[in-house]
DNA sequence: GCCGTTTTCGGCCCGACTGTTTTCAGTCG
């Protein structure tokens, strides 16, 4: 069971609950546990197994949900969620998903009309018997059957790099109004979180201005589909369709001198909000999206964001940090890290050419890189494990470097390293031998095929890896695709721990679909003292500009520049090199 | 269900919008 599984398994039961009509405060703590169990660094199983240590150590999580956590690692399953799927249909579940609809009203649905599916909500639908029904009426039926193939598909959540040419577009356009004197991107996309569920946008108009000048532009763009509500201070409208589904925004109009209070509070995330909340009101102060208030409901501050964190005795925190899980201790040591940027960046060390499955040739890609300012890159193509994109064997290979090197006598301002992004394969042998990778200025070790054995040969796998003499960096160490596939079962302390001591850096892919390490891993890597190198994987010289994406990545996990082995310079950079 | 150098009981963040209502519950973020 990974966390991700074990997390899923207390969010059912939440769900459950909560239709049910269980204490909202005891949803609350399972939904908490799940979210901490989620974004732990190590295994959960680890912690289990280990005698001297359970899982109720972790904040948030008690006796009870100690147990139960314990229960679902050693035995795969709970008791207590079993039983209660089965007094409650999973389609049941499902219609929590439909826009509208939330536990009360589908537990009326439920256990007052008897609807069990989806099929049988539509039914009811059709028929008129929901409206009829107190607290719904015919609009709620409606939304109703709008919201059905909605539930039945799931919901989406977009990649950040998606969301933002989108809504960075609106955000520029509505800035250009002369009714808007700002318009800023809050949520989880000013987070830089490596997905979005919607789009949140905030901004102030000028003084005599209504705010539904600013609406009507909204609701008027070339992007937007549809308004889906709109009142005096907030309108949500649905973008066109694109790939990954339709993508909803929030536009929020704000005064000016709550301007600050409205990006805290709209910012999030949910979790980092209630303990500035729960400090606002230690100090006999309230904050809201319209600003921060005294017992008298005096304003006290809210034009900057800098005020409403000076209020509850805290500096400025970076929109990235803001997740409840360390930023306010960092916060009140005066510790808040100085975050990494594109512009630190300096070296891409991961990237195909023609000779596999990139798009370009070697020499297109090295003016590709020193048209993005790139002082040094390694040229990565595939091993011959990766037969699909036409993997290198020892001697392709030999003859591939011996092409870069007469390449790269050949130009200037930047270093290129021969390079190779390694399998390692199922049995925990690297797809090429020693004396081959021994020649290799970079080699990067990754995990393609078989991401879904158990953890202990995963784990293994990594650790012949790690403890290869050439081996300087494992690429996207745990192979998931966001959205698409998990990533393999690792257990993280112990690959940290011998990359550390053997001298192997970790990378986060930038890849929108990768970005692997992700932020709590990257986090942990860095306090095991290891460098951190974001490459691109570029296949394409186009390709080379996600690099951006994983700067976003390497942010939320509170990295520095100095964390990051390319963001050095050239110089100190090749001390780093294992066959250097 | 969790949590506590103010508390082991009694709290637990806050407000807008919608729909179905004549003052509010549910949902959402």
């Amino acid at each position: 069971m990974s966390n991700a599984d074990v997390a899923r398994v207390l969010v059912d039961l939440a769900d459950l609950l909560e239709i049910q009509g269980a204490n909202p405060f005891r949803v609350r703590a399972h939904r908490a546990g799940a979210r901490t169990v989620e974004t732990l660094a190590e295994p959960i199983a680890l912690l289990v197994e280990d005698p001297e240590r359970s899982p109720d150590e972790l904040p948030g999580i008690g006796k009870d949900l100690a147990e139960k956590i314990t229960s679902i690692v050693e035995t795969g399953r709970l008791d207590q969620l079993d039983e209660l799927r089965e007094q409650v249909p999973a389609e049941v579940v499902a219609m929590l998903r439909i826009p509208g609809l939330g536990p009360k009203k589908v537990g009326v649905l439920f256990k007052d009309l008897g609807i069990e599916s989806l099929d049988a909500l539509e039914a009811a639908a059709n028929e008129g018997v929901i409206a009829e029904r107190k607290g719904f009426g015919a609009k709620t039926e409606q939304s109703i059957l709008e919201g059905i193939p909605i539930a039945r598909h799931g919901s989406t959540r977009t990649w950040l790099a998606t969301a933002r040419v989108a809504v960075d577009r609106i955000v520029e356009d509505l800035s250009e109004l002369e009714s808007v004197t700002q318009v800023s991107l809050a949520g989880s996309s000013r987070r830089l979180k490596e997905t979005v569920g919607d789009l949140d946008v905030l901004a102030t108009i000028a003084e005599g201005v209504e705010s539904s000048e600013v609406m009507t532009a909204l609701a008027e763009h070339e992007l937007v589909e549809e308004v889906l509500a709109q009142g005096e201070t907030k309108q949500r409208v649905r973008l066109l369709e694109r790939e990954g589904g339709g993508l909803e925004m929030d536009l929020r109009v704000v005064p000016e001198e709550s301007y600050g209070a409205a990006m805290q509070y709209f910012t999030g995330s949910k979790e980092h909000n209630i303990v500035v909340r729960r400090r606002a009101q230690e100090r006999g102060l309230k904050v809201n999206e319209y600003g921060v208030f005294d017992e008298n409901d005096k304003p006290v501050a809210g034009r900057t964001e800098e005020d409403v964190y000076d209020s509850v005795g805290l500096p400025w925190i970076p929109p990235e940090l803001r997740e409840d899980r360390g930023e306010f201790e960092m916060a009140e040591s005066g510790k808040l890290p100085e975050l990494v940027t594109l512009a630190d960046i300096r070296g891409d060390l991961h990237m195909h050419t023609t000779a596999t499955d990139g798009t370009a040739s070697i020499e297109e890609m090295i003016a590709a890189a020193k048209a993005r300012k790139r002082k040094y890159i390694a040229i990565t193509d595939h091993s011959k494990r990766v037969t699909m994109a036409g993997g290198l064997d020892a001697k392709r290979l030999r003859a591939h470097w011996k092409q870069i090197d007469k390449i790269r006598g050949s130009v200037s301002g930047i270093e290129v390293l021969c390079g190779i992004e390694c399998d390692i394969l199922e049995d925990a042998t690297l797809d090429l031998p020693d004396d081959v990778l021994a020649e290799a200025d970079w080699v990067i070790a990754v995990l393609h095929y078989g991401l879904k054995q158990p953890r202990e040969q995963i784990d293994a796998r990594l650790m012949t890896a790690v403890q290869n003499p050439h081996v300087d960096v494992i690429g996207h160490p745990s192979g998931r695709l966001i959205g698409k596939r998990p990533g393999a079962e690792i257990s993280y302390p112990g690959l940290f721990q011998a990359a550390a001591d053997h001298g192997v850096m970790m990378e986060i892919n930038a890849h929108p679909s990768r970005l692997d390490l992700d932020d709590v891993h990257a986090a942990a890597a860095r306090d095991h003292g290891i460098p951190i190198v974001i490459s691109t994987d570029a296949h394409s010289t186009g390709g080379m500009d996600v690099m951006q994406w994983g700067v976003c990545q390497a942010r939320r996990a509170g990295l520095e520049k100095k964390h990051v082995a390319n963001a050095r310079p050239w110089s100190r950079f090749k001390k780093l090199l294992r066959n250097g």
